[in-house]
DNA sequence: TGACTTCGGAAACGATCGTTTCCTATAGTG
DNA sequence: CACTATAGGAAACGATCGTTTCCGAAGTCA
């Protein structure tokens, strides 16, 4: 969507010279090297080398780096969204969906893949505040995570597994600044129990 | 601490010409540009313009941008700590302590302050793989904000104003993922109330 | 097949990066 | 008063930044 190519999308799909390399998977080697040094910190140098493309090839794909920024920053979400309903969808009850969820975090944030982060988050510190784009995506994210989280809680109290009596979209809210916290926890190292503990006591908000 | 100086901070303890400028003064002024623009997204320019100081001047005062960065953050994390300590010691019970931690953390979060963020979870998202000395400097002030709350909580149960049954190690860490998440939430732009309203579910942690 | 279009890749672009150098100004020390 | 040491500040440094240009290769379309 956001300048993923820039030649107008209409008319003559193949044209010319067929692309020889993959846009998702060279988006998804792009997404290891933002995650680890975050928009600013990454050059085009380190993205030619983790793509395996040549300077030249990535602008033959992507506008700027922003847009390969922004792609990779959506593929991301999507990605890890797919993942996530994935994850529940063989859970029974809500609340073993919504400590699905949690766990699943717990898990993605600790060891080396706690250390790499979430580019949600990095997106969300690093660019924010300037770019007005990349605040919606994050935003957009992080509404979606909440909004699930509080479908999820909505379900455990229709199937009994939920006290009825606890306000489902605020301890969503509040579920998802656990989450967003273990991923800062995460950046300077956390033992997967440390935060498989917090898990625990953060299922407690169910009542 | 960290380069503060480049001289041998020994001897002659003021000879030649003195310096025109407060250091600490300088250093908030480099707090703010830091926290917005991220370590990598802030030039010397930008330190240069925000300090009122010429590049030559900061590089007299500081060893490179990596110690102007990482003055600015143990100095920051300084602040944050007597001021966090100076909000509790007005509160009686253990429990009414843990209750303004909390709170501070949610009205610090929300507008423009939150827009900004806390140089913390932007040095841990930034810098805290690559750069060991900030990933330890970011690792204590967590630490010591667990800690903290851990002992805040066992005020609380010692004074009978939190359940004697909760794990209070534990609950503590929960409760600090909550306050970095709210930090995340914070960077796209959350109401106060809303933040306020996570505190409240949080609160329930205590039993 | 020939015209056309896009790709891959190397090289070059100006701009800006973080840092140093150089020179003068201003203090303390003997 | 000389001597020494540091601050302030402008200018210059090489390096690297993100981006563009150029050209031969490799496809499609008529």
């Amino acid at each position: 969507m956001t300048g993923s190519t820039p030649s107008p999308d209409k008319e003559c799909r193949t044209r010319g010279r067929p692309r020889e390399f993959d846009v998702d998977e060279a988006l998804d080697k792009a997404i290891d090297v933002f995650r680890e040094r975050g928009y600013h910190g990454t050059s085009i140098s380190d993205l030619s080398a983790a793509m395996e493309l040549t300077a030249g090839s990535i602008y033959k794909a992507f506008k700027d780096k922003h847009a390969v920024f922004s792609a990779a920053l959506e593929r991301h979400i999507t990605l890890r969204k797919a993942a996530m309903q994935a994850a529940i969808q063989t859970e029974k009850s809500g609340r073993d969906k919504v400590c699905k969820v949690l766990t699943t975090y717990a898990t993605q944030c600790h060891g080396i893949e706690g250390r790499l982060g979430c580019l949600v988050v990095g997106s969300a510190i690093e660019l924010a505040i300037f770019d007005e784009g990349i605040a919606r995506q994050v935003n957009d994210s992080l509404m979606r995570n909440e909004t699930m989280l509080a479908g999820l809680i909505k379900d455990g109290q229709a199937d009994g597994s939920i006290a009825a009596d606890i306000d489902g979209p605020v301890t969503a809210r509040s579920m998802l600044c656990v989450l967003q916290g273990m991923r800062v926890l995460g950046k300077t190292g956390r033992a997967h129990e440390e935060l498989l503990a917090v898990v625990d006591v953060a299922m407690k908000l169910l009542g």
